[in-house]
Order: structure tokens, then C-alpha cells, then sequence
RNA sequence: GCCCUCGUAGCUCAGGGGAUAGAGCACCGGCCUCCGGAGCCGGGUGCGCAGGUUCGAAUCCUGUCGAGGGCACCA
């Protein structure tokens, strides 16, 4: 019997008391079931009669009375108890609960996936970095979560694009061609201009590719220079995330709204809907008419649009392109736009709530040796996405920037992750899949029998034998993942899995520590042997299964 | 000045209103005739502060102190 199976009994029996009379109260959608803290309390406990109490207009015990009656002869159930001030505590029988391993290896890659999130349309937006230089570290957070969360919303349903937007309409691509120019002329960096060595790289670059361009009009040569430079530096922003693992769906340009006059048809919706005005020789959205600090320039004076304006016609077309959930991935740096966005939205007579989603995740850090990095060879003082890699691995950098909560400041210690110990948590997770794919390998040498799904006569899968602690502890946290999930899906926290991962690693090891599973010498094949290596296959499908929502490889040998 | 995020163990961090707040690291001591010791077991400390809401608050609200990041007709 799993959680949720477990959690729709208990809906019923609500349902039934209030059908027959015994509550009086409105049925709520869903009851959570969780497993204690403390194993005293049972294998499930759930706190839906202290929740539904004050609606009932009853005891909290009393409601928990009401439901227990017609759920203690429920199959599967060994006992239900009425504890402290109103839970309900449950205890499984052993063979419920160890049918679990056989629902997971069963249902392989599909456990933990759902439809909690089916029919959502959704437009992820993150990165994002305009190809004026590599991809620096901050950037490498969004990625890594951005890409999780992606697989995450896709695991429960949900309708996902990964959308990748770019300014290439402004001035910040012309201090890059300006920038690249004066660095080939050996002349300092423009104002607002760019540094590091990858300027004069891709500098170089350009002019190898075009031999007689420095003889060209200066107008010429920065039309050149623009073009060409901001495709090598795309090139390698692509090949970074490539290497990283992660792929976008869509690259958007900003340009092409420009081109498509889609910033008119913006700024005609917003006129339409009243919020526009001229004043000062400008063109303002009065986004404080829903809460924004102060009104924003759509068209400037000098008649050229701002990016917030782009910003508007941007919405725009996702919401046209059939997103019915607009979500923004943003660097603390960039929470100031959250007001204006959101009365943007506003001002086009949507609800920003139901609309438009802005995540705002910290700065990270990089340590090593307890000190903070500070110098990348190719880009100055930043640090980028690949130095990154480059010290750690792919892996080890995913699961790092993915396993805090983006709400957090985050510091990466180099030396730490770059370690193949038990410090590092991604070795820990990945050592325990490993582990596992070790042993069923030994166990297929051995010609002992994995599937479940036909029982062989003399060596059968038999839940009722998982009874040691270990067992129940590991199967407790298997039974945990989907709600992990879901959790981790609804509420954009792709840490949630990482945690759980690691906590599911370590009632493994102690589970592997304390249970011998294949015989040894001469022993036996036992419905033991059969029914434990079912519960390690459970365990790697779900490390499989969590790891890949990551973004992480689950490797078979390390 | 205003806005956003954070403040939990010596350190890095988990903890969606529930029962006795957890993990890893660090420190000390144990466990390899045995499926991968890249592992396991034992040892102890903490919710910045003050109010409020609630049957119940690390969690929600207000204030306050501290840290970080923002407040352009820049992008």
C-alpha cells in the first residue's frame, strides 16, 4: 500500500462520515498522509481530524474517532490509533508495505512521475544571458535549477517550454562590437564596454575570418564585428549549456519583435486598456496604477522603445503562443522588476497571479580552499559556468547549484565537490546507485530471478518477509518520493528531490549494512534473497528516477 | 529613505502550521574471514530578538537588529 493509496482511504472514510451523517462538513480535495518522525506513531500518520475539527464543530479526537471506525478494517491496514491531540496513526501490514518494492520495479521509470500538473501550459524562461560574454556563474544556477524544474514540471504533467530570451536590439551589443573593435586596435575598453580576455579572443577571431576588415569604414567593421561576435560568443554559450546538459527549446530574440512590429501591437493593447500617457516627450505605462513604485518609459524621447517595452510585447507573445503560465527565472539583481512586471501584466487586463510567475534566486560564491574565487582566466573578474565545470565535473556542478534553495545565498566549495568521497553529496547519491547496479549484476551472475511480475514457484517476491527496521525505514522513504515530487514540482523547489535523495542514500547504506541480501558460500536462494534484491531495484529505480529530474547521471560503475 | 531575499548545531545547509527540530562536514571512539569500507555504528550542541494570530509557530503577521542584493527616458 503506498502513501497515496492510503491517502485516498482516508478521503473516503471522510467522505462516508459525512455521507452518513456522522460529520457535518464540506470534504476537503485531498489528506496528507506522511510518515512520522517518530516511528512510535506509527508507519502513516495524518492530521486531517485536527484540520477538519473546527468545521465539524467537534473534538479533534472526536472527528479522529469517527474516521477510524471506517478505516480499521480496511485491507492492508493493521491498526489504527487515535494519538495526542487528534492524529491519526497507522500501522501497515508488513506485506502492504513491502508490496511497495514490487509497485516501484514495476513501474520503473514512471515512479514518481503524475498528472498533479496535467493540462498546465508552461513557459519557462531562464538564463538568458545576452551573448556579450560567457556565462557566468549566477547564470549557471538558473541553469542547472531552470533545467531541473523544467523535468520536474514535465515528470507531473505539465506542458513545459524552455525558453531562452536574448536583448540583441540595443546598445549592450554595440558596446560588445565597440569592444571588440578597440581590443584588436590594442585601445582601452569603451565605456560600458566589455573585458577579459575572451574580448580579444573573439576579437581575433572576426578578423581571421575577414583578412582585409580593419581597413574597412569603422561603420563597416562594426556592423562586422556585432554580427560576427555576438555569433562566436552564442556558439559558445550554446556548447557551455550543451555540455552541461541542458537544451533549450526556444532561443528568442528580442530583434525579431522589433522586426515583426509586434511592440506597436503591445503598445496599441496597452493604450486600448487606458494605462498609457505621454508626458516629458515620452511614452509611460502608469504601472502604479497596480502597485509599481513609479510609472515606466514604454517609448523613450528620442522615439526609440525601452527593453521594458519589449519586455510587454514579449509577454505578449508568449501568452499568444498559448502559455497560460508565464514563468521568469531571475537573479536577485534583477528583483527590482518584479513590480513592474506584474503591473505590466496588469495593465494588459490579465491577472498577474494566475499569469506570471518571477522566481528570484541569490548570488552564488565559489570557494576554494575557504577563500572566495574571485579570477577566471578568459573573463576578468567573473566567474563563468565553465571554470565551474571545469573544477568539478558536470555532475557534481548540476547537483551543486540544484540541491539549495534558490532563496538562499549559495556558496560552492571547489575542493569539497571536486572530492570522490562521501563529503560530496553527489558522490553519495551516485555511489549508492552504483552500489546497487553492483550488486543486482552479482545477483544476475548468480542466475537469481528479478522479475517480479512472475512469481517463481520456489523463489517468490514475499512482502510480508521485509521486517527488519532497515527494511521499513527503506521503504518508508521509497514510498515518499512521488509526494517529493509533486512538491518539489508545484512549489519550483527542485532541492526538495536532491534532499531526498540523499536521505534515501543513506537509509540504503544502512538498510545494505544491516541486511545481507545475496547468499553467501553455499547458502540458499531464498524468497528472502528474491524479495530483498526486489527492494534494491526499488531503491535504484527511484535514485534513477530522481537523479535524472536533476539533470544527473546514475552511474551503473564509478 | 524605499523594496526583495536570508538569519536554524563550530561550518555548509534541510525542515509546505503538527507530536521529542534534522543531515552532512568538523571533533572523539568503534566496525573489514562478508554482496563495492566511496560504507556503517556510537558520542552534543541550535530556531537573531520582541510582540501577535492559532488548540498548536523554525514555519503565518507586525516590529526590531544583522547580512546580501536592488531602487534609470541603462540593459
Amino acid at each position: 500500500m503506498t502513501p497515496a493509496e492510503l491517502s485516498a482511504a482516508v478521503l473516503a472514510a471522510v467522505r462516508a462520515s459525512v455521507a452518513a451523517g456522522e460529520l457535518s462538513l464540506v470534504v476537503p480535495d485531498r489528506v496528507v498522509v506522511e510518515r512520522p518522525r517518530n516511528r512510535e506513531h506509527g508507519d502513516y500518520a495524518t492530521n486531517v481530524a485536527m484540520q477538519l475539527a473546527r468545521a465539524a464543530a467537534m473534538k479533534p479526537r472526536e472527528v479522529a474517532e469517527i474516521i477510524r471506525g471506517r478505516l480499521v478494517a480496511t485491507p492492508g491496514i493493521a491498526a489504527v490509533e487515535v494519538a495526542g491531540p487528534g492524529f491519526l496513526n497507522f500501522t501497515l501490514e508488513q506485506a502492504a508495505q513491502g508490496e511497495l518494492a514490487r509497485t516501484i520495479t514495476q513501474a520503473g521509470r514512471a515512479y514518481g512521475r503524475s498528472d498533479v500538473l496535467a493540462g498546465r501550459r508552461l513557459n519557462l524562461e531562464f538564463v538568458s544571458a545576452n551573448p556579450t560574454g560567457p556565462l557566468h556563474i549566477g547564470a549557471a544556477r538558473w541553469a542547472a535549477v531552470g533545467d531541473a524544474l523544467a523535468r520536474l514540471l514535465a515528470a507531473c504533467g505539465a506542458t513545459v517550454a524552455r525558453e531562452y530570451y536574448f536583448n540583441d536590439a540595443g546598445v549592450q551589443v554595440d558596446r560588445f562590437a565597440e569592444s571588440l573593435m578597440a581590443a584588436v586596435s590594442g585601445l582601452p575598453v569603451p565605456a560600458g564596454g566589455y573585458a577579459g580576455a575572451y574580448v580579444g579572443e573573439v576579437a581575433d577571431w572576426v578578423v581571421s575570418r575577414h583578412p582585409g576588415l580593419l581597413d574597412e569604414p569603422e561603420e563597416k567593421q562594426l556592423e562586422v564585428f556585432r554580427r560576427e561576435g555576438v555569433a562566436r560568443m552564442f556558439d559558445e554559450i550554446k556548447s557551455s549549456l550543451a555540455t552541461f546538459g541542458v537544451h533549450f527549446d526556444v532561443y528568442f530574440s528580442e530583434q525579431t519583435l522589433h522586426d515583426s512590429g509586434e511592440l506597436d501591437v503591445a503598445l496599441d493593447r496597452l493604450r486600448e486598456q487606458g494605462h498609457v500617457y505621454d508626458a516629458e516627450g515620452a511614452v509611460w505605462l502608469r504601472t502604479t496604477d497596480f502597485g509599481d513604485d513609479k510609472d515606466r518609459v514604454l517609448v523613450k524621447s528620442d522615439g526609440s522603445p525601452t527593453y521594458f517595452c519589449a519586455d510587454a510585447a514579449y509577454y505578449l507573445d508568449k501568452r499568444q503562443r498559448g502559455f497560460d503560465r508565464v514563468v521568469i527565472m531571475l537573479g536577485a539583481d534583477h528583483h527590482g522588476y518584479l513590480g513592474r512586471m506584474r503591473a505590466m501584466v496588469a495593465c494588459f487586463g490579465e491577472d498577474p497571479d494566475q499569469h506570471l510567475e518571477i522566481l528570484v534566486g541569490q548570488l552564488v560564491s565559489l570557494l576554494r580552499g575557504g577563500e572566495p574565487v574571485r579570477m577566471s582566466k578568459r573573463a576578468g573578474d567573473v566567474v563563468t559556468l565553465e571554470d565551474l565545470v571545469d573544477a568539478v565535473g558536470v555532475d557534481a556542478a548540476r547537483y551543486a547549484l540544484a540541491r539549495s534553495s534558490v532563496d538562499s545565498t549559495l556558496e560552492i566549495d571547489l575542493d569539497l565537490w571536486a572530492q570522490q568521497t562521501n563529503d560530496n553529496p553527489v558522490f553519495y547519491v551516485q555511489y549508492a546507485h552504483a552500489r546497487i547496479s553492483s550488486l543486482l549484476r552479482n545477483a544476475a551472475d548468480l542466475g537469481i530471478p528479478l522479475d517480479v511480475s512472475r512469481e517463481v514457484p520456489d523463489r517468490a517476491f514475499a512482502p510480508a518477509l521485509l521486517t527488519h527496521e532497515r527494511e521499513r525505514d527503506l521503504l518508508g522513504v521509497l514510498g515518499e518520493f512521488p509526494r517529493v515530487v509533486a512538491g518539489a514540482a508545484e512549489l519550483r523547489e527542485a532541492h526538495r528531490v536532491a534532499r531526498h535523495l540523499e536521505e534515501l542514500a543513506g537509509t540504503y547504506h544502512r538498510f545494505y549494512d544491516s541486511c545481507r541480501v545475496l547468499p553467501v558460500g553455499d547458502e540458499p536462494v531464498t524468497d528472502l534473497t528474491v524479495t530483498r534484491l526486489t527492494l534494491c531495484e526499488a531503491t535504484r529505480v527511484v535514485l534513477a528516477n530522481g537523479l535524472d529530474l536533476l539533470g544527473v547521471r546514475a552511474p551503473e560503475r564509478m
